[in-house]
DNA sequence: ACCGTACCGGAGCCTTACTCCGTTTCGTGC
DNA sequence: GCACGAAACGGAGTAAGGCTCCGGTACGGT
């Protein structure tokens, strides 16, 4: 089930080095460049041949997985356990806020997920642990009457993407990401 | 003042002939392809070899200024003349609609202006026209109480290409992006 | 008809994505 | 410890697009 094929035998200890260099350095380079940063440079700083990056990712999006499952899951892990007995809207702020500040920092990545939560490619799980978890928060600040009916995950999922791209895009002015997730978060309550 | 140098004597015939025709094409491959299309295809399809492409317009920018600087224009006349008498927030609601669609459209043109609205490149004046709309829309709008203060332009301009990106990412669901500009604009309203 | 010049075209160079296959390295059985 | 098969490696090769540069072409004024 893991992504390079082990399924069979336990991979080889060179295969499973370079495996761990490349996610480490994508990560890196990824969070420097975004996430269209060139594939041949992070071979080039993994001291692997662009050949053995492809063995290991054979596409752009299967690496970017590897970089932000982990992180996407403990923010959702954050956001629907540790938060779990505190106020729903604040879960789902907070929850909202550290997807964003995910977003900003991988730059081109929301592209991806809005992508891929339709196919079965490599990312669809990452979107998919990601609208559970706005339809969990969602759930709950809707019985608690913090967020008005008709609202469902997909439009969450959708909105929660599309300030994380505005986030991308605005390096300055932080403030005004905060701004525009207030006039959403506003949208989100009751008329 | 227009694109191609017209700082002295009128273009050659030829001159204007391909130039007309690159924007022509270039409108229906950018509406094709995104508005990151093969510059290539464009002149390939114009007729015109690349370098005749690269003289009338530098960068690709220049050529996508040309290609939606009218419609984006006729979008901001249209909101704020035409509309001059009718409801502030019906206005504001139509324009946003309209840039919307617009922005679906030009797959990738939201990027662009979200990059150009701090510098003096090509796009510029086109974000400014944006903007301004923006910016007498909000302000009616504000006035006549439809819109809560401490929401400024630039909050708007950020929010309407979030959601015009959106657009661009949701072709199937297309109710998907109407339920959240329904959000937005429910946020816009007083608290 | 002639000439100066504005304009044209595409070869050429660079960067990046992605493939293919000869070579190297691992790890296991003896 | 050695040998051998499989797993993994590396990078040359192919393709495509961005952008430049300059020898050639054709427009338009005289």
């Amino acid at each position: 089930m893991s992504a390079a094929g082990a399924g069979r035998r336990p991979m080889r200890s060179d295969a499973r080095r370079n495996r761990a260099t490349l996610v480490e350095v994508a990560r890196k380079v990824f969070a420097e460049h975004g996430a269209d940063a060139s594939l041949e440079e992070i071979a080039r700083q993994s001291g692997v041949g662009i050949g053995t990056l492809y063995r290991h990712f054979p596409t752009r999006e299967t690496l970017l997985d590897a970089v932000v499952r982990d992180r996407v899951a403990a923010l959702s892990d954050n956001a629907t356990r540790q938060l779990g007995g505190s106020d729903p809207a604040e879960a789902l702020l907070g929850w909202l806020r550290e997807v964003i500040r995910h977003a900003a920092t991988y730059r081109g990545l929301t592209a991806a997920l809005m992508v891929h939560l339709h196919d079965t490619d490599p990312l669809y799980e990452t979107c998919l642990t990601m609208h559970k978890t706005a339809a969990e928060l969602l759930s709950r600040a809707q019985r608690a009457g913090a967020v008005r009916a008709g609202v469902d995950a997909t439009d969450l999922f959708g909105v929660v993407n599309a300030i994380g791209w505005l986030a991308e895009h605005t390096p300055d002015r932080e403030d005004g990401v905060d701004r525009a997730l207030d006039i959403v978060v506003n949208g989100l309550r009751g008329r």
